[in-house]
DNA sequence: TTATTACCAAGTGATTAACTAGGTATTTAT
DNA sequence: ATAAATACCTAGTTAATCACTTGGTAATAA
């Protein structure tokens, strides 16, 4: 799994689709203008994601973009995974040639972990974002200080 | 947060470190031996590592490197955040300069599910992935196929 | 004293990020 | 029929990052 900026405009730009998909097709100037990325990548992004099926384009005056389907089959791990390609990282290739059964353990592990990952990201649509107007509600953290938060203490969000 | 490459060669050099440290210190000879990781490069990201507390170095024959506090203790977050650096991506720079209530909810959103991510991985100790041979069996998600898992992702597995 | 290790700094080629420039294709409005 | 607005496409470009190489210095056990 790959987490960069490029995946998280993805995400705000599809999150602005979708909350402004309702009256009608979304221009990239639109998104453009609103999240302050430019259009030109903004197209080079809609193209990955038009090419999986998250988005659907019109042209023509009026037009701009629908999501591919709806919010609520939509997840964050499609999203990522449509613009920030997913790089095998062990070096045995998923063969298990590896000389020692420690260092498949540690690849274990990490494949493990990274699928984890991938997993709780899909288990967030953009329907829930959207709806819960964010991620935490009720006893999740509130996160004001970033710095402050990381120095101590579990709040362990639990996942799925 | 950042999730790279970079990211996981630390976590697996940081498990590496978790499995053999009982006998000794380790030195980033083996690591590199074992992880077919670069000496140069690992010591860049020990570094990282030191400069948070993560781990301890001891000079000379027999030397190496310890783990900075026990394995309980230090969370994937710990070491991807060491050697990643926690780049902030909204424009408005946290404070509440934008526009439109519509941008601050998209950049709203996004921190919240950035930090749902960090929460997530800082609920994963090394210790735990070490005892467990592994994330699955049992605790937060239940087994599935890999291979059928990931099929909705593009699984181009170019290895270097 | 010597070998072994951590530690440090500078540089390199390849790749990627984010953007710019300049198009073509399709559709609506006039 | 024409013009404008939009998606869609290709090829750059600058800066940063990745993973690594080279060539050291400092500390320590034998």
């Amino acid at each position: 799994m790959r987490l960069s900026t490029k995946g998280r405009y993805a995400v705000t730009a599809m999150l602005d689709l979708t909350l402004h998909g309702g009256k009608g097709p979304v221009t990239l100037a639109e998104i453009s203008e609103t999240q302050g990325i430019s259009l030109s990548y903004l197209e080079q992004l809609f193209a990955c994601l038009r090419s999986k099926q998250l988005v659907r384009g019109v042209r023509g005056p009026g037009g701009g973009y629908y999501l591919g389907r709806d919010a609520e089959e939509i997840s964050i791990a499609d999203i990522i995974c449509a613009v920030d390609e997913w790089v095998e990282f062990t070096r045995c290739g998923g063969n298990q040639d590896c000389q020692e059964g420690k260092r498949c353990l540690t690849h274990n592990l990490w494949d493990d972990l990274s699928t984890e990952i991938y997993n709780f990201l899909r288990s967030i649509t953009l329907a829930e974002l959207v709806e819960r107007g964010g991620l935490r509600e009720g006893g999740c953290v509130k996160d004001q200080n970033k710095e402050a938060d990381m120095s101590g203490m579990n709040a362990s969000s639990q996942v799925a």
